[in-house]
DNA sequence: CGGACAAGCTGA
DNA sequence: CAGCTTGTCCGG
C-alpha cells in the first residue's frame, strides 16, 4: 500500500475539460526548479496538489516539510513526491518556504496504511509522525548503542535478546507486573537502532533515563525527531511509532494490552497495530511485552508466545484475594465487608497506604428498594438491574424487563442509589475513625498541579475510580470495592481490562514473592470468575482461554472487523457506503450505526471507498464499546 | 478547512 | 437596496 493507491484519493485529479487546458501555446515564464507533489496540511482537503521547488532553495529533501500558498491560504504540507506526473493544464505555482525536514517516505507511507486501516485522512496521521517544532536537519553526533556488558545480564534481557534472533514478525512476550522495562529497552538499544513504545510518561521517561545513564544514544519522542531521524534509537508513548528512524531494526511495545495505548478520537489508530505493520514491511522483529497479552497480540503473533519462567513471570502478581459477597456480611452501604475492614485496618496499623477503587460510572445508576434498601437485582441472572425510564427494571446484562417491584418486601417504590466515590470515602471515614481522601473527577483532573500529587502522596486511605491507580506510586493494599463493575461493564474488552487493573494494583503493592505483605482485594459475587482465577494464580491464561472463543462467536475483535459510526454527517456516509457485502450495516441507536465485517481488511477497503461528507464524522475502527 | 462569491432574507 | 446570513464551490 503506498501513497499513490487510488483508494487514498491521492491520485492526481483528471483536468475538468480536455478543452479547458488546451490553449497551452504560450506557457508562462517559470522560474526553474523541480516540481513536487505535497500533501497540505488540511483535513477538508484530501488530495495532493503539485508545486515548484524553486531552485535557489536547493534540492528538495525525502520528506520535507514547506509552506505553500493554497487557495489564497498559507498552509503547512509535506512533500510525498519529485517529479510527479503533472496533470496538463496544471500550472505549479512555488513553494513559499521549506520548514524543514518531516517523516521520511517510509512513515509517509506507514501513515498512508494507518490512514486506510483506521479510515482516517492522511493528513492526521501525518500531524502525528511530524516533529513538534521545526526540524532543519537530523542530527549528525555519533550514535552509541548500549554496551549489554557494562549491566548485569537479567532473564528478561537474554529472553529478549532471544526473541529477536527469531528474526521479522510478531513476537508476544509475557512477562511480570514488576519486570523491569528498562532491561527490555537496554537489550533491544545494544543491537542497533530501537524503538520503545510505552504507554504512560512515567515509564517513557524512567526507561529514557536509565539508557541515557548508560551513554548511549537514545533521544524521548516527540522531542527528538531530529535524533531519531540521525540513527539515535527512541522512547516514547503511542505516537513514537510513527518516528522517521533510517536504521530502525526493532520494534517494542511495551504493556501493548493498556487500553491508554490506543487513540481516543478518531481515526481511532493502535501503535500495537501500526508496530506490527511497520516492522513486517521493514523485515525486522516487532515484540508485544506484556503481563497479559491482549487477544489481539496473541492473533497477530507469527510465533509461538514466549514468556518469562513461570516462578518468575507469577511473582510480581499480587497476593490477590477474592471476597465473596454473596456469603460475606456486608455493612450498610453494601460496599465494606468485615474483611475488607480488617485488611485495611491492617495494612493502616502498619503504616502503609490503602487504595480503594469504585467504578463510579456503574454505581450511579443502581436502584434500591425506598422501604427495605435492598438492591435490584435480574431475577433471571442476578446482575443490577436499573430503571431506564422509572416503570421498568431492566437488566443491561440479559436485557430482560421486570416490573417494579421488591423482591424482598414486595413494595412497589424504588429510589435511586447515588452512591458515588464522595458518599463511600465519608462511609470508610466512619467506619474506620480516619480521614479517608475521595478522589473524584475534579482531583484527579488536576494531575498537572503539583499541590494535588503532595495531597494524593500524604493521603493514607484513598478512594476513587480506577484513575486513583494512576496517581500515587505505592500502596500496602488495593481494595476494588465492586469488582463485578469492572466484570460486567458493557465494553467487549471488560475481561481483559479488569484482569489490567489487577497488574496495575499489582504494581503498587508489590508481587506476592516480596515480603512486605502487600494485597490486592477483590471484592465480587463471581468469585469463579476467569478474571478472579487469573488474578489469584497470576497467569493471564484463564481470561484468553475464555475470552478467544467468546470473541468468536459475539463476532467481536480480533475474530472481526467491527466499527461504529456517528456524528452529523453519519446518515450521509452510511447513505454512500450502501450495502457492501462483505460489511454488516446495524442501526441507528442513538444516532450511532455499526460496520462489522469477518475480517478489517473488508471493512477498510468498504470505508475507504466512500468520499467522506461535510460535517462532523466519528469513525471508529475497533471502538472501546460497540454501544454509545 | 476556510475564503470567495452568489443567492436569499429583512427592514426602513 | 444596503447589510447581513446561508449555501456552494474550489484549491496546483
Amino acid at each position: 500500500m503506498t501513497l499513490f493507491d487510488p483508494e487514498f484519493g491521492l491520485e492526481p485529479k483528471k483536468p475538468k475539460a480536455a478543452g479547458e487546458a488546451a490553449s497551452n501555446g504560450d506557457a508562462p515564464l517559470l522560474p526553474n526548479g523541480v516540481v513536487v507533489r505535497v500533501v497540505p496540511d488540511v483535513l477538508g482537503v484530501p488530495r495532493t496538489f503539485d508545486y515548484l521547488w524553486p531552485e535557489r532553495l536547493g534540492e528538495p529533501s525525502d520528506g520535507a516539510i514547506v509552506r505553500i500558498r493554497l487557495n489564497g491560504r498559507n498552509v503547512r504540507a509535506w512533500v510525498i513526491a519529485k517529479d510527479p506526473d503533472t496533470p496538463a493544464g496544471v500550472v505549479p505555482v512555488p513553494i513559499t518556504k521549506v520548514t524543514g525536514i518531516g517523516p521520511s517516505r517510509e512513515v509517509q507511507d506507514l501513515c498512508a496504511w494507518a490512514a486506510w486501516r483506521w479510515i482516517g485522512r492522511l493528513p492526521s496521521m501525518l500531524r502525528v509522525a511530524t516533529a513538534d517544532r521545526a526540524v532543519r536537519a537530523p542530527l549528525r553526533t555519533k550514535v552509541r548503542h548500549v554496551d549489554l556488558s557494562a549491566i548485569a545480564a537479567t532473564a528478561v534481557s537474554q529472553d529478549v535478546l532471544s526473541l529477536v534472533e527469531r528474526g521479522a514478525g510478531t513476537h508476544v512476550f509475557t512477562v511480570s507486573p514488576d519486570t523491569d522495562p528498562s532491561r527490555v529497552a537496554a537489550a533491544v538499544c545494544s543491537l542497533g537502532q530501537a524503538l520503545f513504545i510505552a504507554p504512560g510518561v512515567h515509564t517513557a521517561d524512567s526507561v529514557q533515563r536509565l539508557l541515557a545513564r548508560l551513554d548511549c544514544s537514545v533521544a524521548r519522542w516527540p522531542h527528538g525527531f531530529a535524533a531519531g531521524a540521525g540513527g539515535h534509537s527512541i522512547v516514547g508513548g503511542r505516537s513514537a511509532v510513527f518516528a522517521t528512524m533510517p536504521h530502525l531494526c526493532c520494534i517494542v511495545v511495551w504493556d501493548e494490552h493498556d487500553e491508554r495505548l490506543q487513540n481516543e478520537s478518531s481515526p481511532t489508530w493502535h501503535p500495537r497495530e501500526v508496530a506490527i505493520e511497520r516492522a513486517r514491511r521493514l523485515g525486522i522483529p516487532c515484540i508485544l511485552i506484556s503481563p497479559c497479552p491482549s487477544l489481539e497480540a496473541l492473533a497477530a503473533a507469527t510465533s509461538p508466545p514466549e514468556s518469562l519462567a513461570a516462578n518468575l513471570r507469577r511473582s510480581g502478581w499480587a497476593a490477590v484475594q477474592v471476597l465473596d459477597r454473596r456469603t460475606e456480611d456486608v455493612g450498610r452501604s453494601g460496599l465494606f465487608s468485615e474483611a475488607l475492614v480488617s485488611a485495611i485496618r491492617r495494612q493502616r496499623e502498619s503504616g502503609r497506604r490503602v487504595i480503594c477503587v469504585l467504578n463510579r460510572t456503574g454505581r450511579a445508576r443502581l436502584v434500591a428498594c425506598a422501604q427495605c434498601g435492598a438492591t435490584a437485582a435480574c431475577e433471571r441472572c442476578g446482575a443490577a438491574a436499573i430503571l431506564p425510564d422509572g416503570s421498568e427494571l431492566l437488566c443491561l446484562r440479559c436485557d430482560t424487563t421486570r416490573p417494579v417491584i421488591c423482591e424482598s418486601c414486595g413494595a412497589t417504590h424504588m429510589k435511586l442509589l447515588r452512591l458515588g466515590v464522595t458518599k463511600a470515602a465519608g462511609d470508610l471515614e466512619v467506619l474506620l475513625g480516619e480521614p479517608v481522601l475521595a478522589v473524584t473527577a475534579n482531583t484527579a483532573a488536576a494531575t498537572g498541579d503539583p499541590t494535588s500529587h503532595r495531597l494524593f502522596d500524604a493521603a493514607g486511605v484513598l478512594l476513587g475510580t480506577e484513575a486513583v491507580l494512576h496517581r500515587v506510586s505505592d500502596a500496602g493494599l488495593v481494595a476494588f470495592l465492586d469488582f463485578d463493575q469492572e466484570l460486567l461493564a458493557p465494553r467487549y474488552r471488560a475481561a481483559e481490562e479488569a484482569l489490567a487493573l489487577v497488574v496495575r494494583a499489582s504494581r503498587l503493592t508489590g508481587g506476592r514473592a516480596d515480603s512486605s505483605g502487600g494485597a490486592v482485594l477483590l471484592q465480587t459475587r463471581m468469585p469463579d470468575h476467569e478474571v478472579c482465577r487469573s488474578a489469584v494464580s497470576g497467569d493471564p491464561g484463564s481470561v484468553q482461554a475464555a475470552e478467544a472463543p467468546r470473541r468468536e462467536i459475539l463476532r467481536m475483535p480480533p475474530a472481526a472487523g467491527v466499527a461504529s459510526v456517528g456524528g452529523s454527517a453519519a446518515p450521509e456516509w452510511i447513505e454512500r457506503l450502501g450495502s457492501p457485502s462483505a460489511v454488516e450495516v446495524q442501526g441507528p441507536t442513538d444516532g450511532w450505526w455499526l460496520l462489522r465485517s469477518d475480517s478489517t481488511e473488508e471493512l477498510c477497503d468498504a470505508g475507504a471507498s466512500v468520499e467522506r461528507p461535510a460535517g462532523t464524522l466519528r469513525l471508529r475502527v475497533d471502538p472501546v464499546r460497540l454501544r454509545h
